[in-house]
DNA sequence: TATACTCGGACACAACGAGTCTGAGTAACG
DNA sequence: CGTTACTCAGACTCGTTGTGTCCGAGTATA
């Protein structure tokens, strides 16, 4: 059970993206959280493989949010990276072995998976509830609001 | 993002030795669930690590429940089995890059890791709301009361 | 006391994630 | 309008974790 590292990865650029409206390059990106780019590269084809971000090519490409930072959520952002497959796959164990539950008798799902994806479903609505303008907000908070446009300077700037 | 398989096969056996209050080995087990015993003794291992279940040695050995089916809970065989430690790590990325925060401002986590933990507990709390005996019931109204008896029945007995 | 059956941990194999690299495409610039 | 330099996108390699198997230590039984 472990969370691909990826996923705060895209979670970080999602907020940055946040800052600016004119886009920024994956080696932008990448410096600014002292990451590999490369492997930065392949988080952010995932997030606009899902349409969360809109890539841009040629000179002064990069990377864009295509909707509003409020209408996107954090389960948009780990099912995109992460896989969108449930963690738990039952195997029907029930229709194996010598006491085997005949397959017709399946109409429902197993007791053991029911309250499994019941967990995960609870798991997917809290972050569900949260949006990246959530998280840009409480990095606001925390860390000051120089801290973003800052960033922001930095990131349409040269150096 | 993906649970070890292992998990339902452990949940599964959980919910047989309700069943039973005398030793089952892993090898009864396995065959009742038809997969590897070998396998499956890992597992049960795993559970014994945790004290979930007490592990009986010699001719007539196997596994028993050390608790009541009721104050069992499916975090605590999750746990066990997938292992104890946050789906989630924080990195502290924020601490890194040409705008890494001091470490010394970091006091509370980072807004990204708060949300995503937010996230956990609530699935956290989902599993520890179900109990062992909660499946067992449900698979008693699903599959009819005849079903765990007679199951009990092939355990105790030779065949 | 001998035995046969049990669990327990140590040992290979496979699959997925992590990380890197080179190539195709496009906007800017001379 | 051609060149250029910069961008993204996909294919490739490596390490780690999970999957599956095996043999040895220990104990209740006969």
């Amino acid at each position: 059970m472990k969370m691909s590292g990826g996923v705060e990865w895209a979670l970080h650029c999602c907020v940055v993206l946040t800052a600016s409206h004119t886009p920024v390059s994956a080696a932008k990106l990448a410096e600014l959280h002292d990451v590999s780019s490369s492997y930065l590269a392949k988080q952010l084809q995932a997030l606009a493989r899902a349409g969360l971000i809109h890539s841009v090519q040629g000179k002064s490409g990069g990377y864009v949010l295509t909707r509003a930072p409020e209408s996107i959520t954090l389960l948009d952002v780990v099912r995109a990276v992460d896989g969108p497959g449930p963690s738990f796959v039952c195997t029907e164990i029930r229709q194996r072995g010598p006491f085997a539950t005949p397959a017709d008798a399946c109409t429902t799902p197993c007791p053991v998976s029911r309250a499994m994806w019941a967990a995960e479903d609870a798991w997917h609505q809290a972050l569900a509830a949260v949006t990246i303008a959530d998280l840009a907000r409480d990095v606001d908070a925390t860390s000051g609001p120089e801290a973003l446009v800052g960033i922001q300077a930095w990131l349409t700037g040269g150096a």
